[in-house]
DNA sequence: TAATTCGTTGTAAGCGCTTTCACATTTATG
DNA sequence: CATAAATGTGAAAGCGCTTACAACGAATTA
């Protein structure tokens, strides 16, 4: 691989001219900048990114870390923030946190090391605190699906509370009583926040559900399929399923089935977040929408923004969940 | 940040010292050692994997090129080698190809330019000649989802003719006669493998499907719903279909349901890959194994041996599709 | 004509690390 | 006890680029 030394050598001028024939940052002769080119044309060149970033300390690089590189969710965040980014020729470096806190840190650390110009993360096992300390550190951090007061510029976040209240309180005023609730894992604060705002719901309506009727689940699908035997064999009643995500809710359809019972005839069940395939299941889910891929775009953008300097036309960073009905969930009485 | 420069005058030794405690890299004394590890932890010095990347010319990160991020294919694919990678603390870098030509030759530069020790690409567009010119390059390329004679060792592959095959042949069998078939875009040699094997089965039981049953989708839902629609809007007759992937085969299941159409019952469909959903889904969908995740690994071993030189337990690198019956194929008569 | 300015270009000092080589100790060997 | 062989350490030269700073000729001004 050619490097910017023999491409000086080749054009006759000296290294920083080619520099700045490749980066514009001093005027050039028409003459001179023809002659690098030509050359760098001739040698095939491509400049050493790994040189550039330890020269000039930036990268044009972003790190994201999410928790799995697969699921459809952070599958949209990611493509959201790259699809973004790379308008302005920026690239995404992506880290996994496996929901491991260990993997977590190793991997914002990585990120950081790598002269990441800013690093998005969707942290799940990362306290408030520690993500504010690591902000401190050179790279900024912005933080996705949370909202912590001290950092509040750099949260693109959904209030999930709300998001649970909405779920939660569409499937009471559809006349159901006995219901049961399939939540995330509860060491994810989103995960609690949607059954917090469930029980704010609960209590308007004056509702009870105990805790015999929740069931703790991984936000996949199997679990939604085990929270359905884990209800049946304790023989629990129910007539409605709040699900802490979409995924769980699909898993949870078709146990359902297994025991002979049909999803919205027998028993309504409502999701969270609006996946692709969401719209494809039967029934078709009623779920509460969490626009993540626009979410990525605008934490990206808040990205080009403050790092870059490159203008955008953001609004706001904090979204609002809405509530998406389908046919999975049956009125009552 | 601090430097090794920094640790090393505050444990009173030369660089090469830090550097060489860090890295294993020649016997320092236990006294010395100490000293440097103290001077580490007091300064909360992280290594700068640039420097390291430009002065040892590895970077410890292998780099991925996908369509997309988001997908539930590519999704297994990212955290199978991911996954594996971890393991032996190798990082990765991921980039989109956008199923553009150039976004993939662009992002392959940039992967090399950053120093990435290995490349594994699942391109679209790339032609066979391209990447074994590209391969040529002093970063070693490793390709999935496709088989280059000339890089053989290095491509890890599913059989997509022998899957189409198997999935015609099992609907045939099923006594189906009136097919139509949902294919992945023409552009993506995969999707015209599949169709390539469906058509040896049709001939092999004397069926004809002519241009006007076959429909070019995109691999997403909503191409599998518009299916339908150009099939019935067209009045053609059939009694199953054959779907290039499980996403189209979703997306047109929920679209017969609009019109009055009940999969299996009225309609037969098989899918392609085995994701996640497809046991979800009502009634479950038959379709064709395609095992990603392990397939991630393997590739990922396979960098491991030979990049890294760490011995893996690695079988083969061409995997064998495998019919997966449940309940979308009827059969008929 | 001398002094000033401008536009271009080159020189050289890093960026933070690895790695070769040489050197000084220490230990083993005959 | 002298010599050979380890052993541990430091000095210094890069890796491929950016970026002050200096320098130079040409154009402008006084």
């Amino acid at each position: 691989m050619a490097t910017i030394y023999e491409v000086s050598k080749l054009a006759g001028v000296s290294l920083a001219t080619v520099s700045r024939v490749m980066n514009g940052t001093a005027k050039v002769s028409e003459r001179t900048q023809e002659k690098v080119e030509k050359a760098m044309q001739e040698l095939g060149y491509t400049p050493n990114s790994v040189a550039i970033s330890l020269a000039s300390k930036r990268s044009n690089c972003v790190g994201i870390l999410v928790a799995t590189l697969d699921g459809v969710f952070f599958g949209g965040m990611m493509q959201g923030i790259e699809s973004q980014l790379r308008k302005h020729n920026k690239h995404v470096v992506i880290t996994a946190g496996h929901g491991r806190l260990e993997d977590e840190l190793k991997g914002i650390k990585f990120l950081q090391s790598r002269n990441c110009d800013a690093i998005i993360v969707h942290a799940e096992m990362l306290s408030d605190d520690e993500l504010i300390e690591l902000s401190k550190g050179k790279t900024p951090i912005y933080v996705m699906n949370r909202h912590i007061p001290e950092m509040a510029e750099r949260c693109v976040s959904l209030d999930n509370i709300e998001g649970g209240y909405l779920s939660a309180r569409y499937v009471l005023e559809q006349g159901h009583k006995d219901l049961v609730i399939i939540s995330g894992p509860h060491y994810k604060k989103d995960a609690l926040q949607r059954v917090e705002g469930c029980q704010k719901a609960l209590a308007e309506f004056n509702v009870d559900v105990q805790q015999k009727q929740m069931f703790e689940g991984t936000y996949l699908e199997e679990s939604g399929a085990a929270a359905i035997d884990h209800f049946i064999k304790n023989k629990i009643q129910f007539s409605a399923i709040i699900c802490g995500n979409d995924q769980m809710a699909i898993g949870a359809m078709a146990r359902l089935r297994e025991h002979n019972l049909v999803p919205a005839r027998d028993i309504s069940i409502i999701g969270f977040d609006d996946v692709t395939f969401a719209s494809c299941t039967h029934p078709r889910l009623s779920t509460i929408k969490y626009p993540i891929y626009e979410m990525g775009k605008v934490t990206a953008n808040l990205v080009m923004q403050e790092v870059y300097k490159v203008s955008t036309n953001n609004r706001k960073l904090r979204f609002e969940p809405t509530l998406i009905v389908r046919d999975s969930v049956r009125p009552l009485g």
